[in-house]
DNA sequence: AAGCAATGTAAAGGTTGTGTAAATTGCTTT
DNA sequence: AAAGCAATTTACACAACCTTTACATTGCTT
C-alpha cells in the first residue's frame, strides 16, 4: 500500500515514515502543499496523509484541487487548536480527521481502515464469487442467491452481506460495518446499520428457513457457518 | 510493560523507578508537567503515574491536554490534604487515585491492575483459543464449549470466565472481576459477580458434573484444574 | 451452639440494545 | 416538477441483559 504524506513538520514526517514504512507502507513525502499535489495528481497512492497547514498551497486548496481529478483518500491533519467546524463544514471531500498531536497507533488505525475498504471495494470488482453454506455473491454483476434462488439486494445491502459473507464465523462490528460499507464513523443512535441487516435477513428468509445472521448484542453481528 | 513517571520529588522518583523496575517495569522519569506531557504524547506508555502538584504545568492540565490525543492510563497521586473531592469533579478521565503518602505495594497493585486490564482486552480481540481441562472459549466469535458442548453465555459471562480461565489455578478476587470486567470498583453490597458466576456455573454444570468454578470464602473464585 | 458475615440463588426491577414498520430525506430519472 | 428508489431517521415494542432485593444457606469465630 502506498502512501503520500504531505506535512511540512520534517521531524514528524520522519517519525511517521519510519512507523508506518515497518508496517508494511511504503511512504512518500512531501513538505510543500503544491510540490504534494503534483505528487498526489502524478502517481496513485492508495491514502494520502494532508497536514492543513502547508507553505505552498494550504491543505484544503490540495484537498479541493486533487478531487478535481481523483477520488484517492484524504486523511486530514490538523494542528491543535484549529478550527474543527470550519474543517467539517467546508466538506470538502477529506475521508477522516486526525487532531494533533495524535497517536500513532491512532494513525495505523485509521489508515488500516481506509485500506481495508479499499481491498474490500478491490474485491468487490473483481469476478470471484464468493459462496458459503447456501449463500452466493457474485461481485461483479452485483447477484445475490440464497438457496439457489436470487434474492434482489440493494447496493448497501448487498455489501453488507458481502463484508459478513468475508468474515465468516467471525464478529462483524456494527462500527466495521459503518465504516467499511457506510464510509462513515458509527454516530451514536445510528439505526441504519440494523435496518439494512434487518432488510437483508428479511429477503434471505424467503429462501431459507435457518437464521443465517446472528447478532452478538453489544458485539455485532456474525454470520453462521453450517 | 513502560510507565512514565512525571513527579517533581526526585528522592520519591528514584525510589519508584527502583522499585517498579525490580516488577519488570520500565521507568521513564520526568520531573516536570510541560516535559512530562511532551514525553506522554511522544512515545506510547501502557501507565503513566502523574503528580498534581507540579512545576511547569500541574497535573490536571497535563491530563487534560494529554486527552486531547491519547487514552493512554493514568494513576493520579495526590499530596496528602489536597482536595478530593475537587479532584473527582474534574473528571478528567484519571483511571485511579492514590494519595501521598502511599505504599509501595498498593502502587504496584494499581499499576498491575491496569496493565493486567491491558493484557487481557488485547488477548480478547486475539484469536486465540483458550482451552482448559473441559472448557474452552474463543474470543472472537465469543463462544463457550463445555466438555465440547456449546453454551451460551452472555458478554459479561464470557469474560469473566475468561478471566478466570486466564488466570486458571489461581485466585481471581472480586474485586479484580469487578474492575476487569465491569469496569467498577467492588462496591460494598454489590452482589452482582455473584450472580453472573452464580449464572456461569448453571450453564456449565447442564454439561460438566463436577464443579469448575471453586469459591474461596473472603478472597474469590477460582477455576480448578483436573 | 449461637452469632455473624459471606455466599448462593430465585425473582423482580430497571436499563440498554435490537427488530422493524413507517415516515422522511436525498438523489436520480423521467 | 413529479415519480421512483434507496438510505436514513423516527418511533415504539420487545428481548436480553445487568443489577438489586430478599431470603436461604454455608462456614467461620467465639
Amino acid at each position: 500500500m502506498n502512501v503520500l504524506l504531505i506535512d511540512d513538520d520534517i521531524e514528524l514526517s520522519e517519525l511517521l515514515t519510519e512507523y508506518l514504512s515497518s508496517h508494511e507502507f511504503n511512504i512518500t513525502a512531501c513538505h510543500r502543499g503544491d510540490t504534494g499535489l503534483e505528487q498526489a495528481l502524478a502517481q496513485n497512492y492508495d491514502v494520502i496523509l494532508l497536514d492543513v497547514m502547508l507553505p505552498g498551497l494550504d491543505g484544503f486548496e490540495v484537498l479541493k484541487q486533487l478531487r478535481q481529478s481523483k477520488l484517492t483518500p484524504v486523511i486530514m491533519l490538523t494542528a491543535k487548536g484549529e478550527d474543527f467546524d470550519r474543517i467539517f463544514g467546508l466538506e470538502l471531500g477529506a475521508d477522516d480527521y486526525l487532531a494533533k498531536p495524535f497517536n500513532h497507533r491512532e494513525l495505523l488505525a485509521r489508515v488500516k481502515a481506509i485500506t481495508r475498504r479499499i481491498e474490500n471495494i478491490q474485491q468487490m470488482h473483481s469476478n470471484a464469487i464468493i459462496e458459503e453454506n447456501g449463500i452466493r455473491l457474485t461481485p461483479h454483476t452485483r447477484e445475490a442467491f440464497a438457496a439457489e434462488q436470487k434474492i434482489e439486494l440493494t447496493g448497501t445491502e448487498f455489501e453488507i452481506l458481502f463484508l459478513l459473507l468475508n468474515n465468516q464465523g467471525e464478529i462483524v462490528s456494527k462500527e466495521t460495518i459503518s465504516e467499511q460499507v457506510l464510509g462513515r464513523k458509527l454516530a451514536a443512535f445510528d439505526r441504519s446499520i440494523d435496518m439494512h441487516v434487518s432488510n437483508i435477513r428479511k429477503k434471505i428468509a424467503e429462501h431459507i428457513e435457518r437464521e443465517k445472521i446472528k447478532t452478538v448484542r453489544g458485539a455485532g453481528y456474525i454470520l453462521l457457518g453450517n
